[in-house]
DNA sequence: TAAAAATACTCCATAGGTATTTTAT
DNA sequence: ATAAAATACCTATGGAGTATTTTTA
């Protein structure tokens, strides 16, 4: 198949003006070359394009299909480089996120909404994914972006810590309150956390710190939400482990204990393939994250009074 | 712009084998020469479309957008062009036909069904037009083939007769017989027609011969279907003006009778532009409706001993 | 060292231009 | 006589080939 975009522009333009003369104006050729690129179209199709008369060019069936789909495929093909030359500068294309229960909960969608905005051609594939999972994705190029657990070995990437982020313990304010509690003297109160189907990771992660700490939590209620989870603290149900930065909600009724215990750490990364730190919606992205990152939780719950580090005991 | 469909057909070998040797070959083409053409479309779009590292090439967003759409700009492009080719040789297309009542009545539904299964790929456009409305429209090339009540002089088009169609009388068989039956003897009978929604000429048509005859007609039934007009006959609940070819679904309890008048004639021509007459689809379709012309009516109902000629007296 | 892409250089096919002819009214 | 497309002929661009170099693991 020989035929090019060439000559359907031609066999459009011709559609158009019905006359050889000013269809070759406006392709810019003279009219014996769109003469001849026409003869030479009509020999590959195998008929004629166009019956010429005396002051007289009419379409042919053949012709006029051709012309029609023509009109179709170049300005499909326009739009196709087009986007190919957004994609060069970053403006289009897709990018591939992998992400855990921690980063959602965090600044992740906030990020994301602002980078759809200044981004409005690229396509977020968002995956929920473990950080082992991600690893290898990001290795195998399945994916272009992370957000990580740290922390991360792996020479393939390239990591930075974009949150410091920790599990926290949530109290009903009307608990006993005094210096000495500790996840340890909660370790019989009843338990509300973030479902299991919701984050996996970050559920095992809880089980796991009260492990760490010589207990199985009584868990008497699941929910799909933070927010839900804090409510139910903060109207006396139980207890919870949150992550830390939870604590910018300002849940009335609930306040908040650190653990020192350093099962509890869950420092989240931004992490993305050696070779890809040159691709432009990579550097785009990662930019945007880096600038997005708030300031320090660990400061700014310093300054709340709700919130006192503890031991675990 | 000024990418070509060579430059996608090289993008979208690159991007399958991944490897400038091999997809030169497949394009049967040497490296260079490849090379050469994805380095000036590299310019065109403003960016790489491919990583180029030892013994590993791999797209960019650019390259892997450019692939995708232009994989699909190949089909599309090699499909307009095939059915350009089909369209040439009268195999694809429009063909647009105007047709009045009674060619809708005859033979045209079948010639119709076997045209489209002969020419799968020709959409047929139909439009119900008076036979002056056909001529316009044949003329200005709205319509490519139009079947028309004869006579037709018009010097633009050319017109073949393909069915000597009449008006016939139709009555109850239990109605007085005799050789003196005609028209104007069962002026005073209730009268039932094809309705006038469902074709005005022929309505009219019907209107004016009784008018030629010296009544008007006292319509008690009006129907959308000719073999209800002619049930409705059989049952006794009056008589009707119908072409004669409805004479050969030789309907239970209805006899025919010519009209001399010659008003009664209805003489069907097929017909299309003058300089169409090479268009290969319109020559197709003329072969298949002369050569689908039945016997002539005339003859048949010679032999039905249930027809007889008749003044309109 | 070897595989793979890029570069250098030559060639020629072909698209396009100008001038002219043909055709139809 | 004239408008419009086709033809003749020439030119030159640029795409393709061969041979060679560069790059990198």
């Amino acid at each position: 198949m020989d035929v090019e975009l060439a000559d359907l522009e031609a066999v459009v333009a011709l559609a158009e003006a019905l006359h050889f003369g000013r269809a070759a104006d406006r392709l810019h050729v003279s009219q014996p070359a769109l003469s001849k690129r026409i003869r030479k179209l009509e020999g590959r199709i195998g008929g004629p394009l166009l019956v010429r008369r005396y002051r007289d060019v009419r379409l042919t069936e053949a012709g006029r299909l051709l012309a029609e789909r023509g009109r179709h495929l170049l300005r499909e093909s326009e739009a196709t480089v087009a986007l190919s030359q957004r994609a060069a500068r970053g403006e289009a294309g897709r990018l591939r996120i992998g992400f855990g229960i921690a980063s959602i909960l965090g600044f992740l969608p906030d990020v994301l909404l602002r980078f759809r905005r200044s981004h409005p051609g690229v396509q977020l594939h968002l995956r929920d994914m473990s950080t082992p999972e991600q690893i290898e994705a990001l290795a195998a190029r399945e994916v272009d972006i992370g957000f990580v657990r740290l922390p991360v070995a792996d020479d393939r990437l390239v990591v930075r810590p974009v949150l410091d982020e920790r599990l926290v313990l949530a109290i009903g304010s009307r608990s006993p309150w005094n210096a000495r509690i500790g996840l340890r003297s909660v370790a019989a109160e009843p338990f509300i956390i973030i479902a299991r189907a919701r984050s996996a990771s970050f559920y095992d992660h809880a089980i796991s710190v009260c492990a760490a700490t010589g207990f199985a939590p009584r868990i008497v209620q699941e929910a799909n939400e933070l927010f839900t989870v804090l409510s139910l603290v903060g109207a006396g149900l139980g207890v919870s482990l949150v992550p830390r930065s939870a604590a910018l909600m300002h849940p009335p009724g609930v306040r908040f204990r650190e653990l020192t215990l350093p099962q509890a750490a869950w420092d989240i990364a931004v992490a993305w393939h050696r070779d890809a730190s040159t691709v432009p919606l990579v550097q785009r992205f990662v930019e945007m994250v880096r600038a997005a990152r708030p300031p320090s939780v660990k400061r700014r719950l310093a300054a709340a009074p709700r919130t006192r580090s503890v031991g675990t005991r």
